[in-house]
DNA sequence: CATGAATGAGTCTTCATTCAT
DNA sequence: AATGAATGAAGACTCATTCAT
């Protein structure tokens, strides 16, 4: 749960590098040369490769549950608000960390890493319960509707932002902002993303337009 | 483009293994075993490993595209109409080659086809655009909302079938419905994913509920 | 069971080797480069190194355990005979093939190769109760002693050969006879071995001197 | 010669796993962790992983030699009784320190610890020696046989207390006392070994039964 | 046309040892 | 005096591909 600096490095190289080959597409020599230490560190500070990658989530979903439980038990905010700062939280999340939800989702494609694959899902079946226990509460309140797929729209979400992700660079093309600096086009992306995701869930979950 | 009996046999296994374990995750020997064929088949058929994955996306990209046009541009349908068939062709393509489609999410999550994710990539633009003439088509009309972002739109349609296809187990799991047949599931979550992104499109795309 | 020559080339130089250095001792690469074969060979031929060792015992071992059946139960001879002759084969057998037979008693010595160790020891145990049943037979007919531990028997002769061989090169020194070619003088070990041996099994099994 | 505490103990330990699993099986890391020391710290008292071994053998063999030459002038026995304790005096050693002779035993198998085989071998030689003329001993004064082959003699000995030890587990299934207590069994087999030993020598050195 | 045999390059991992502290 | 951190070398093994047949 706590890894030093030279950990942190070469996990964030790691992942950068599985992002953007793939868990089998990277060798250990790869990441050892990328993050300039010597090859058998890796297998010093994480035991193996697979347990590299299990570092990796540790890191990263370490606090992700928990900030979902605080939202969600938060009084100080009406239903539709908590799901408007889940969206919000969610798109900011994915983009700034792209790399790490690459790893996520190709790890939940394939059966390549069965360990992680499972504690991924266990995280995303509690969220969804955790999201479930917030609509039924918004049902009570009257402000939503009384049948709303919970896994659909948790999946509208998550798969939009992560299509979006996957495909910026052609988005960018097609909108003919090629020239436009990365983090300002991100920037925008992200606007667009929080409105448009915003809308489709007051869609799902309302009365009205 | 055509391929022979055994050359589809080798494909299809190849496409089968890829999805449940990934490109780098499946030796040509596993494949040629499963298949039940000579390790040196494959390359004798297709050249290579990439050569092979090639050929699966010539297999099932090959009518894809066309069926997009020719469906956009048959008259005989309203702009809504054609977008509520677009989906469901959709779901229907993903939900029986789930395989493929896994094989395609994981092309474009990483680098390390780039001929294929070039060409996939190509597939979704063009596509994009022509959706985005329907669009205007509807918009000229006034049966669409003037400002659509088509990308994003797209975006939560191909992600909303995806992450659902991807989590097919564990929706089943969320629903209580882990003792349903799998066609019968499949069947049920089509028909609910239909009324979910055709219920956004109408969001989106018009100004009522 | 039926090897290949290649194969035979293979298994031959790894018991040298083994012999010589031990099992951990010699690597791979030792074992590929002395037989000039490609190192990737060995798998591909033996599946591994361990399967390699096996292999070793199963081209060794194979006929041994039959030769002893036979022999013990062949009637044109006395029981005595019998014993003779197994003394003889048995110093045979060693002095013949030392290296596979060193390679033996390291398997005996750890228990680093478990699977080898257990069906040598198989063999070890049903040899043993074919010497007893044996021995019965002479108790019955009144040529061997009432008592007699065919264990510890059987243990001076395996152990009395093993120890000379091992110490092959000090006996030559000891008896002042390093100038003696290698075969005249193991050829006279040999003899000398088994009138010792046989003089011990007489003082065991018989009443007389 | 004199080495601490924490030596000691670092001694023993891979002195055990030596003789469990061998000299290239067993990494210094094992050592230091079933020793409960730190890696380094084998470096720091032996200076390598061979040095160890060699202090394994510094510490076993240093008062062996001298045990045997004490014992072999001893004037106070007779030619036969002496050899009678030196017979005992070996199996009580060797089934006393099973794990020492185990690790002699593989270093004289095979050609890995050059230094050490060679100590190893001067020590048998010189005792062989001492014997040799504690027979010639007892030729002059007729007790003996005028011919007797010291160095099978030895061999006998040394073999069949080596393989009784090597075999013990399968010596007590044979016997059928699995369920004895280890300690009681090995004491049973030291009586049966020194008077199995004891009339095999009597048979070689005298002309009586 | 099809394949069994073979291989060089590359995989992850373990190793004994060193060195700064 | 003692050790945690670090590493170059070597370990066994797998891979996609080739080639003679």
């Amino acid at each position: 749960m706590d890894f030093n600096d030279k950990q942190i490095q070469i996990i964030e190289t790691a992942e950068a590098l599985f992002a953007d080959r793939g868990y089998d597409g990277i060798s250990v020599r790869d990441i050892a040369d990328e993050a300039g230490v010597n090859v058998a560190m890796i297998s010093y500070y994480f035991g193996s490769k697979e347990k590299l990658m299990e570092a990796i989530f540790e890191l990263r979903l370490g606090n992700m549950q928990m900030r979902v439980e605080t939202l969600i038990k938060d009084d100080s905010m009406t239903p539709l608000q908590k799901m408007n700062l889940l969206i919000d939280e969610h798109i900011d999340r994915v983009m700034q960390k792209q790399c790490f939800h690459k790893v996520m989702y190709t790890v939940q494609l394939t059966n390549k890493n069965p360990a992680i694959l499972k504690a991924a899902n266990a995280l995303k079946l509690r969220s969804a319960k955790l999201v479930a226990e917030l609509i039924k509460e918004g049902q009570k309140k009257g402000v939503f509707k009384k049948k709303v797929d919970v896994i659909l729209m948790l999946n509208t979400m998550v798969g939009t932002v992560s299509s979006t992700m996957m495909s910026l660079p052609y988005y960018k093309e097609f909108n003919n902002q090629a020239d436009m600096p990365q983090e300002e086009f991100e920037s925008i992306v992200k606007r667009r993303l929080s409105i448009h995701i915003k809308s489709l869930f007051k869609a799902i979950l309302t009365n009205e337009a």
